[in-house]
DNA sequence: CTGAAAGCGCTTACAG
DNA sequence: CTGAAAGCGCTTACAG
């Protein structure tokens, strides 16, 4: 009564398994199987609820039909989104996705990748952190589909996805020096990964572009796993020592303590600072003012990925390198 | 070289598939395997890179260690942490975790259910959706373990966990009362959950105790699924046509879309509006000024329902029909 | 002290 | 037109 087994259906219907298995995976017509007898197995098979026990039918195919997904931290936003995507997007295609957070933890990072591998996974679609190269490296020798997303590895060939994050500072930058500010700080983390380095490159080049109108860069570093009242102080220091007109963050989450020192200060934006922040985020909508950002487009993001590892997944031999920067958009708001 | 079988393992060490499978799974003095056989069989494991396939062991032993949970959004900021502290909590017991949404809709929450009974899982934690009671009854004839999370459902006898609604509204109503507010609004949504049957009744049943002080309730119910800007409208109104002086919202995404109509009506909180929310969320934090919340112990309800959850796997015949309460906590901030 | 065999629930050549 | 058999990668009584 509880669980109905093939063998269940094949013994009710007075055939073999065989047979049973063939008319429900719509084979009866390649395999010949007479009308009444399928009509009779299909009866039977919906009447008793069975269905099959995928984990005997992933072993036996040696396909899971799931992608593991490795982001960097799900309760982010950002990554809430791109996973949402991710899953609607493999669903179209018959497949179930798997996903966990790093939080750019490379000791959980490789534990998961491992769990996941163990799991059977078709493929992988991962955030790395920023000494997983080996473990990266491992799965490309072994031709496990994958592909990377939002940074890669500059050491490690992978097919991956991003943004342009040059292309999304600069604008970001051009847009304020254009608006006339020209002590504009920039707050990063120290990160060692290649889409954090794309964006303070960005910053210090654009300056160095337009070093009539501007002196000097001003740069904050914080660490990524300080206290965050820590890091609120050290901005609040940053805005008052290096006298900014303009303060512009490299991710969402630094840009919400920015918010938090920005409010101890009681400074007025656009007036008194603006704020542009990379990766767009409700609080920036709702926040008053509203703050101006630089948005990815995280839908595209997902489908590219996604079609890029199908396509590995159908095409084994021949994994796509396929290398895929996609641009950033300006969402321009109150704050600058 | 791709995959390393239990059996590549054997031909290697030359033994039987059996006394590897004992060694590995730390029976080997159990099962008497002399020091050197187990010592060689597990130099050869690590050195190839052994690790046995999931969906065997799964298959074999008839447990997939894994545990399903259907909330109702995972990028709702309530949903995301409920769902880290389960992980959390449930990867302690050596079991993963598998999340999927609901959004609230009913078809998709059976199809997620019947995808997550095929995949074999060992236990379910769910916040149901309101018609999912044949459902839900169901796995409870076939003796799945299970715990339904946040809501229950008042015609299926089940373990669930919860916090104490009522007592969360009565909370925030009577501290509005003590400050003095005597317009109190009350926004809810349609949804036909009891979790929200209960914040109402709250609200209504608080009122009818002041009577003497508070002439009558205001209560606007939106619509769970209407635009946004159709909600955000409908609060505007609410809040000028009823002249309210505090205003209570039954959910955190009701209070973010509050924020939205507060900002267009430009109110000064809380001279010209109180406002609290039910559920605490960063937004409610970094606004200004910071909105007072009723806050739900999330923590507390994750592990309490994995505990419950695997009291009963690991006792399957008496499924424990227990149900928790959680008093959840006032968060005093500036709005009120 | 160790191995051969059965079996978890499927799918798929192969045979007739 | 349908069935018997092998096998996916494991675990676990059973036998010796």
């Amino acid at each position: 009564m509880k669980k109905v087994s093939l063998k269940d259906i094949a013994k009710l219907a007075g055939v073999s398994a065989s047979t049973v298995s063939f008319v429900l995976n719509g084979k009866a017509d390649t395999m010949r199987i007479s009308k009444p007898i399928a009509d009779k197995i299909t009866a039977i098979a919906k009447k008793s609820g069975y269905h099959p026990n995928q984990l005997a039918v992933s072993l036996r195919t040696g396909q899971s039909k799931t992608i593991g997904l490795l982001v960097e931290d799900i309760s982010n936003n950002f990554f809430a989104a791109l996973a949402k995507f991710i899953e609607d997007e493999a669903n179209k295609y018959g497949y179930k996705v798997v996903y966990c957070s790093t939080e750019n933890n490379n000791q959980k990072a490789k534990a998961l990748l491992q769990m996941l591998s163990h799991q059977q996974v078709d493929g992988f679609l991962i955030t790395p952190t920023d000494k997983i190269d080996k473990d990266i490296q491992q799965l490309m020798d072994y031709k496990r589909p994958m592909v990377l997303m939002d940074r890669f590895l500059p050491s490690v060939a992978t097919p991956y996805v991003l943004v342009n994050n040059f292309a999304g500072v600069e604008t970001g930058m051009l847009h304020l020096i254009e608006r006339g500010y020209r002590n504009i700080g920039f707050v990063t983390v120290d990160l060692n990964m290649i889409q954090m380095q794309k964006r303070d490159e960005a910053y210090i080049q654009t300056i160095h572009k337009h070093k009539k109108l501007i002196k000097t860069p001003f740069l904050l570093r914080l660490h990524y796993n300080e206290p965050t009242e820590d890091s609120v102080k050290k901005i609040s220091a940053f805005i008052q020592n290096s006298a900014l007109d303009a303060i512009f963050f490299s991710t969402n989450y630094l840009g919400i303590l920015g918010l938090e020192s920005i409010k101890q200060l009681k400074l007025k934006m656009p007036d008194q600072l603006a704020m542009v922040c990379f990766d767009d985020h409700d609080i920036f909508r709702l926040h008053t003012p509203e703050i101006t950002t630089i948005r990815q487009p995280i839908k595209e993001i997902a489908r590219s990925a996604v079609q890029i590892l199908l396509a590995q997944m159908e095409n084994k031999k021949q994994l796509f390198k396929k290398q895929v920067e996609i641009m950033p958009q300006l969402i321009l708001r109150a704050s600058t």
